[in-house]
DNA sequence: TATGATACAATCAAAAACATTCAAATGTCA
DNA sequence: TGACATTTGAATGTTTTTGATTGTATCATA
């Protein structure tokens, strides 16, 4: 077989295909290296995103890495996200005026809330709002305006801003794709960026954001604002873990929301 | 078999999916682990939403987690509301940028173009559009801002008015619940009232009204526009008998959509 | 409703896979 | 050839996975 590098991982890309999963053992085996070497090759195309690293061997990857499928995404680690939505829901009281953007996570809060339903305003560029509180008497939803994004069920762009821009809200209630203390808040979609970034800047009292663990300590593509702009990360409890070992505003409070049944 | 996590969790995805349900024991003894080992698998695969933990094994997510359920509204006359949505839908030509206002019979309108899936740039207020065009790749989708009124499931008000000022189209698609020749089109819901004439008045092409037989001759509360703004009235059989015995513009075309089935 | 069979949860120890560091082997360019 | 970077493999300790064990919860059928 071919005995350097990057013939080996076009092999390994070509056998990922094929079978779904490869395993570290059976690929040294077979292309007569050690195992350590296989781990590397796997290693460097995870990190090229061509690949995804699992215990023992690599799978191929479920989807793009630049915009998540929805559907997929939407029902990971419900516990989790309920959860999150839950907390973040008891920290709203009534009379007050939010920004939520969009997301699963956020999605969660939104549906805690509706559940509440308490007398509050939501401004929310998420299509799913609409559903999720077809319920509650007493939330006013405001819906920003813009183009449609079919792959995150939400509106985003120049147009969003523009009505953002007309509206201020007493709490902010944002969920990322990326929580790093050096990159700030980033996601892989510039307008939603762009949105959030607008929701922010209209906010008078706290900032909220919402991310499981597997989204701290991650750098997507575009940066909405720093950390020193957040007031509240609620997360849960791995996520707590991992942030404990961040270096992050003094400002800036951590809330773990418990995933009890 | 796959020997590493990630491989039996997904082979047993794709028997969930293809068997509905999967047995502990029957995995154990299939791909030669224990049970204890296939328990701790299906635990992880259900923690993150992927199946439904049962006693003694696993089924397939029954309800996705987000489910929008929307009550598909008691239409009245779904014949004729697609027929004249069909009808509607044959006038917009690949390129166009329209205006469709919120309401049953413009919906249907939303539907038909959904199913030619032209590239076409549609602009509303109807917050059910986004399900209708969920399968449509070649429709941009824009959405008025502003706030969400429950029982129209569609936007309104000055937000609304703020977006739509940004925004020329070349046709205008408007459901009413009056048309007559002295009243002109009229509504019962102020907002929606401003919001269709804000369309109206940012259309350089035709204006197409869509009223089926039940809202010929009817004046309600709110006039939009008269009918010299119209340039196009798209109804039913009986609709087009009523207005036959009216008088109106000359410049205005009427349209019969056959109820063909 | 009681009861035996089965599935489960919790804990622990062994095995496998891993990260890390360092040195040897290989290839490249002057 | 010699200096340098790259690739590879061995050795170390750590983490993850796995299966045996125990006792508890749940199910089906009388």
């Amino acid at each position: 077989m071919s005995t350097i590098p990057a013939g080996r991982q076009q092999y390994i890309l070509s056998l990922i295909r094929s079978e779904g999963t490869v395993t570290v053992s059976q690929l040294a085996q077979e292309l007569e290296v050690s195992e350590l070497t296989i781990r590397r090759d796997l290693d460097q195309m995870a990190a090229r995103g061509l690949v995804e690293r699992t215990h023992g061997g690599a799978t191929e990857r479920r989807t793009l890495a630049v915009e998540p499928d929805y559907p997929q995404k939407a029902q990971e680690y419900p516990a989790e996200k309920a959860a999150i939505g839950k907390a973040v829901a008891a920290m709203v009281e009534a009379g007050d005026t939010l920004y939520i953007n969009s997301g699963s996570s956020t999605l969660a809060v939104i549906q805690a809330l509706a559940k509440l339903d308490k007398s509050i305003t939501i401004v929310t560029n998420n299509a799913d709002a609409f559903w999720a509180c077809k319920e509650s008497e007493n939330i006013r939803l405001i819906f920003c305006g813009g183009v449609y994004r079919q792959r995150s069920h939400s509106v985003s762009g120049s147009l969003a801003s523009l009505v953002i821009s007309q509206i201020n809200a007493n709490k902010a209630i944002i969920g990322v794709d990326g929580f790093s203390p050096s990159a700030g808040l980033t996601t892989p979609i510039l307008e939603e960026a762009e949105t959030t970034r607008a929701m922010i800047e209209q906010t008078v009292g706290s900032v909220i954001v919402v991310a499981a663990a597997n989204k701290i300590g991650v750098v997507s593509n575009f940066r909405t604002v720093g950390l020193e702009e957040v007031d509240v990360l609620v997360t849960d409890q791995d996520g707590g873990d991992i942030v404990n070992q961040m270096e992050i505003p003094k400002n800036l409070a951590i809330v773990i929301a418990a995933t009890t049944l």
